[in-house]
Formats: C-alpha cells, structure tokens, sequence
DNA sequence: ATATTATTGCAAATTTGTCGCAATTTATGT
DNA sequence: ACATAAATTGCGACAAATTTGCAATAATAT
C-alpha cells in the first residue's frame, strides 16, 4: 500500500501540477484531523497566504484530493476517501460533536446501485446524519 | 395526513416561536422548489429584509425545517425530510445538473440502523453523490 | 384594546472569497 | 549545478456574503 503522501505527490504530477512548498504544507494541515474549517486550515498554515490557500483548495477538490462537508451551519473540509480513510458523519446538532462513522459496506454497495440505477458515474460522495449524540441525550 | 403549512405554524408555535409574515413568506417560497442558494430564495421573498432572511433560515434549520445541502462548491437550501418528501441528491459535477433520487428503504434503513449503533438518536441525515451524469459521460 | 415580548428593518461592521499582477519558486533541458 | 521557461505565490484591493446592534413594529396573551 503506498503512502498517502507518496500518492499525493504523484497526482498532482500526472495531473501536470508543480509540487510546491504550499500545496504540501495544505496537504499536511488536513492529515489526520477532524473536518475543519477554512478559517481552521488557514491558521494551521503559517506562512500561506489566505488567497493561496484558497486556491489550492480549489485545485485540491477539483483533484478530488479534498471535499467540502456541510456539517451543521458551515462548511467543512476533509481529505476524500482516495488519501484518507473513507467515512461518514453524525453530527450533533445540539453540543455540535462530529462522531466519525465505520465504514459499513452494505451501505457503500447501495450508495452505488443507486447511482447507476440513475445511469450516474459516482466519484464520490457524503452521508452527514444530524441529532443527538449519545451525551445530549440525556438532557 | 397533515397539511404542511399547518404542521409548519403548530411546529413553530409549540416551540414558542410566533407564526409572522416573513417566516411564513420564507417556509412559502423553499415550497415545491429545487434547493436554492441564499441569493434567490432572497428574490423570492420580496419585501422581506435579507437579514430576516438568515436570521428566519437560521432558525428554520434549528428547528429542522431546512436544511443546507453542499452542491458542488456553494450551498442551497432545501425543506427537509419532515416537510417534503424525503430524498437525496446526484450531483454532477461537470454541469452542475441536480438529480433527485427516488427513495430507498433499503438505504433509509441502513442509516438509522447505523446511527443507533452509535447510540445516537437521528433526527435528520443527507446523502450527496457527485460524479458525472449520464449526458457528461459522454464528453 | 393594552401591555408585554418577540421580531423586523436598516445601516454598519465583519467575515469570506476573488482578482490582477509583479516577484518568487518549481520544473526542464543542458 | 545553471540558466531559462512556466507555474505559483504573496500582496493589496475588491466584491460578495453573513452578522450585529438597536430603535421601530408586529405578534401574543390578558
């Protein structure tokens, strides 16, 4: 299995894009973490410039290296599942927890059926399940 | 089986919020319509302040009665499941087309099962595949 | 109808996202 | 490693989107 980074660095090759400090510092704030904002990313970029960041992101998600996640009110950004690991979502709509879901198969199976049900060529896609986690419940 | 409309004044008052023109201006217009970014449902809520607007949505998706899709890079704005029919979206990513799905018990089913797993009691949940549609494909 | 409380409109302030262009970095061929 | 060409960045200025305070107005309960 290759590195997520190694993997990185070739797309972005093969897609004839240069491999920049800036893109790899992006790459490298978005690694393991939770969906985060873009505000978030930014501040975990010193030395970016904002509009860089935007641009790369861009570039990031139009090489489906990135997406965004609308999680409660605003947008979040994650690696897709070709560089990290593939998940979905619930979201606590009270305390705004993000509880990462296992990957079920059953479910992915049916999420492409129903794309080619509808002659659709699927690249990628979310499931967000909003409520109340377990802890907010109670109250 | 209730009247939308009715359910939406009982929702609101029951959770102590008065029934005013504008948020009745605003439930009118996201009725029957594709999801819509900010920027029309402003046009189609004429007279009505733009900060009523996002103040009126913000509380429309607390109150589960909207919800925010991300469709392709901006977001739009859709009734939920509660008060209209529950679906879930194809959205290409070349046109921009939107493509409702049908609904699906199988999938319905897998995701409540998936959040009761977790302990987590679902209130509301959103599935966005994007790819290609099938007039795209062919490009 | 009146008093009380919630909601709105308006204008200003933030926050977010974009753009053009010169300066710098990366990639390429030698 | 070096020079050159091409891609990318930073910066500052914009533009668009969203939020906020507060006085005026509308909705609710009595």
């Amino acid at each position: 299995m290759t590195e997520p980074l190694q993997q990185f660095q070739k797309h972005l090759k093969t897609n004839g894009y240069s491999l920049t400090v800036g893109r790899q510092t992006v790459f490298a704030a978005l690694q393991g973490q939770e969906p985060q904002t873009m505000h978030e990313l930014v501040a975990r970029c010193p030395g970016i410039d904002r509009a860089s960041i935007y641009r790369t992101i861009a570039l990031f998600e139009q090489l489906a290296v990135v997406q965004r996640l609308q999680i409660g009110w605003k947008y979040k950004l994650e690696l897709t599942g070709a560089f990290a690991h593939h998940h979905h979502h619930l979201s606590c709509s009270r305390c705004g927890k993000i509880i990462p879901l296992p990957e079920d198969l059953v479910l992915e199976k049916r999420v492409s059926l129903l794309a080619s049900s509808q002659n659709f060529q699927p690249r990628d896609h979310q499931l967000e399940i909003r409520g109340l986690c377990s802890a907010c419940q109670q109250l």
